[in-house]
DNA sequence: CGGTACATTGAGAGATATCAACAGGCGTGG
DNA sequence: CCACGCCTGTTGATATCTCTCAATGTACCG
């Protein structure tokens, strides 16, 4: 049986043209944004488009990169172009727990303190719209359509953060891998990618620290999906072999 | 030693006159409101104040009382006026996980969906002023600074929801039940409850459920921070005898 | 005073963590 | 082109925390 490596598509940023400038200038309008639809902008009509040309920075990070770390001050807001970002909470003693992966058109940075709440870093290459905090709370002040648009994706993290605080708080290891790959799937369709095939661009200590369980555990748990028929465990991903019964367990 | 009982004040709505009327008009007008200031309905002038008088409805419940769950099509929003929420979430086999508990000033009911993601019952008597979803939507639809508010209490939330999602995936019992207990102190000091005596409304079963433990394990591990010195176990609520070790458990 | 619901305590089981060893892929450099 | 080292992932043996099951205790209420 041969194994071929999951290609993450575009949006997951494997096509690794990476560019390390700090700022550029938009050299692509926001009217021609591939995420447009998914992000925040799609509120937007042509004007407002124009406007926010003017307002955002294209920026690259590289694997590995830190975006904003916990506890600096609040200064840019970003939205996600391309690519996969980590959001972590670390304790004290270095314990960290991953409280989202961000795709593609999620909007990154808000707060109401002074300083952000969470660190967010770059799992493979990044490309993201960087926004002043200031110019950008300026510009959407009085625009009560955007305002709203903002508000239906608060809404719907919250909505995601609850259902994690479920799976955190009352399921078992199998679950919550379980539970993972189906909404991971589920997300990744939505921007396109919509096989039984789930690509994986994050490491093991990444989706243990995201379920609160150890790498070891994870990856006890992946084989024993494996063993059991429910999953085939491919390089950079998983193949769900027996989704019926994938599902079942992330339902449970 | 005698132990009294913890009081809580009116806030937490254990002043027991209860009404059983389903929508009686509001005999308070909102200017009069006591948890206007906390509430998204300090975004507001006099004139608003008004025209929302007459969009929302006193209603009561009675302790473990429903006031919407999950599933349910999302009809109305609710303002809590009075008293404790329990919101959480069921799994098919009946676990459940508390996301988190409502006090005076919270917003409640906002969904993307046209369904209600979670539950919310009353822990005691609670006082609501209840909004139809559609009325409410067109009263905030054209107003930025009521939009505003309601993305900061949005963010606000989330924030609360990634704390809780560390607790719960990267501590232990200990930790997590003095987060707690320290977590629920401060947001009854917002509201004019400061002190370390901490009145716990909810039950122990709550607080399990709250914590991702089981009722036994809450149990000891409240017995066992008294043995330690740490707080003393009281009728209706805990005293942080000794605030200090308990922040630093907290924070850890 | 008995009943019921809630809280505490104990003993043992079970799930996951910890510690440790090993395997495989990949890039570097000889 | 192969050898080496590094990083990531897997597997095994044991420890530990929390759960489960069961009994007991306590407050509240009719």
């Amino acid at each position: 049986m041969h194994k071929v490596r999951l290609e993450a598509g575009i949006v997951l940023g494997c096509r690794m043209k990476i560019s390390l400038a700090e700022g550029e200038p938009n050299e692509q309008a926001c009217a021609d944004c591939a995420v447009r639809s998914l992000s925040i902008c799609a509120a937007l009509d042509r004007t407002e488009l124009r406007e926010l040309d003017h307002l955002g920075r294209h920026v690259h990070f590289r694997p590995r990169e830190t975006v904003f770390a916990q506890g600096e001050l609040t200064e840019s807001f970003y939205n996600l172009r391309e690519g996969v970002m980590r959001l972590y909470k670390l304790l004290p003693d270095g314990r960290r727990q991953i409280v989202g992966f961000a795709l593609p058109g999620d909007f990154l940075g808000m707060a109401t303190s002074a300083r952000h709440g969470i660190s967010a870093d770059a799992v493979g290459p990044v490309a993201v719209c960087r926004f002043s905090r200031s110019s950008f709370a300026r510009f959407i002040e009085d625009k009560p359509h955007l305002l709203r648009r903002v508000n239906e994706l608060l809404v719907r993290e919250l909505s995601q953060a609850q259902d994690h605080t479920v799976l955190l708080g009352r399921r078992l290891a199998e679950e919550k891998v379980a539970s993972f790959l189906i909404g991971w799937r589920d997300r990744l369709a939505r921007l396109g990618e919509a096989t039984n095939r789930v690509p994986l661009p994050m490491g093991r200590q990444d989706v243990a620290d995201f379920l609160g369980l150890t790498i070891e555990t994870v990856s006890r748990t992946f084989t024993k999906l494996e063993r059991d028929g429910l999953i085939e465990i491919l390089p950079g991903g998983i193949c769900l072999t027996d989704l019926e019964r994938v599902e079942a367990l992330a339902a449970a």
